[in-house]
DNA sequence: TCCTCTCCTTGCTT
DNA sequence: AAAGCAAGGAGAG
């Protein structure tokens, strides 16, 4: 089945497609190839200006969820009211072509638990692997999708070390057999106060907060969720005036970016990498959620 | 409760 | 060729 969407605001695959959310996409001559839950996906990248053009085979979602995934109904410049400052920096604009997609949850966790300590070549390998040795066949199509949860509990830790998880695979598995036996329901995560739902991600093996926040911000369209690595702690440091300061510091001087917060997360790991230091922000925290988090701690304890 | 250190795999890079 | 490094997490102290 072939679609055709109109995009608004900047579309740029390329840097969509390889910015480290999604490990399913390779590139090939002139086209985008990937697979979306049970079906595998061409996207021509020299789509007509300001139009994505979709070739699907196998289970085709149909024209929504196409959209919905590479989230065409918005203009990402609306994710950025937090980043004034930022925007008039060289080589921030072009960014704006970056989509966060919106992918599966289940997809998203155990893609970024292969993710710890590894580059996106190995998380990709691992990824790969575990859904041709364990998912189902996509019809028309050499690669399988991702296998859910009991496909998973299936499977044993050497299998899973074959694969190239390393130490990975038994934090995968013990996951897996968890969601298995008693899921987690995505739905309510999605609304749920940020603190809870990380909470609750975080319960599993193999997810740590950084982890956790990535599977609310690739998977649950949370895009108040700020994942912290090396390098957005660096950014974020930078940005803040900081030369050291804690995981929750960090976190809570993100508040200031704006709910869109996430989404500049993606944009601030370019921008870090390949441009050059990050002009340092005023601390415009309205006497609030950083006061009010504090609170809360201290009355929950 | 919070911080710091070490180990855990793999494969590519220097 | 040995060591370093990569979008971390868990456990110990």
């Amino acid at each position: 089945m072939r679609h055709s969407f109109d995009v608004r605001g900047p579309l740029d695959l390329d840097l969509t497609l390889s910015c480290g959310q999604a490990f399913r996409w390779t590139q090939e001559e002139g086209a985008w190839r990937g697979v979306v839950g049970r079906a595998e996906v061409l996207v021509p990248r020299d789509g007509a200006d300001g139009r994505l053009v979709i070739q699907a085979t196998g289970d085709d979602p149909g024209a929504r969820a196409w959209s919905n995934y590479f989230r065409l109904e918005e203009d990402p410049v609306i994710h950025l009211e937090g980043a004034s400052e930022l925007r008039a920096l060289p080589g921030f604009e072009p960014l704006l072509g970056l989509r966060l997609l919106r992918q599966d949850a289940w997809e998203t966790l155990a893609s970024f638990i292969c993710s710890a300590a590894a580059n996106i070549l190995k998380i990709s390998r691992c990824v790969e692997g575990v859904a041709s040795r364990f998912g189902e066949t996509i019809p028309g199509s050499a690669r399988s999708a991702f296998p859910p949860p009991a496909a998973l509990a299936r499977a044993r830790e050497s299998e899973l070390r074959a694969l190239g998880l390393g130490f990975r695979a038994p934090l995968l598995l013990a996951t897996a057999r968890r969601l298995d036996e008693e899921p987690l329901v995505w739905s309510e995560l999605r609304r749920a106060p940020i603190a809870e739902a990380r909470a609750a991600l975080q319960s599993l093996p193999g997810v740590g907060a950084k982890i956790a926040d990535c599977v609310l911000l690739f998977g649950l369209d949370r895009l108040d969720a700020y994942p912290v690595d090396r390098w957005i702690r660096r950014a974020t440091m930078e940005m803040a005036g900081r030369r050291k300061a804690s995981d929750r510091e960090l976190d809570e001087w993100a508040l200031r970016l704006g709910p869109g917060r996430g989404y500049l997360q993606q944009l601030l790991f370019h921008l870090r990498r390949t441009g050059g230091p990050l002009p340092r922000l005023a601390a415009r925290t309205p006497a609030s959620s950083a006061a009010r988090t504090r609170t809360k701690m201290r009355s929950r304890a």
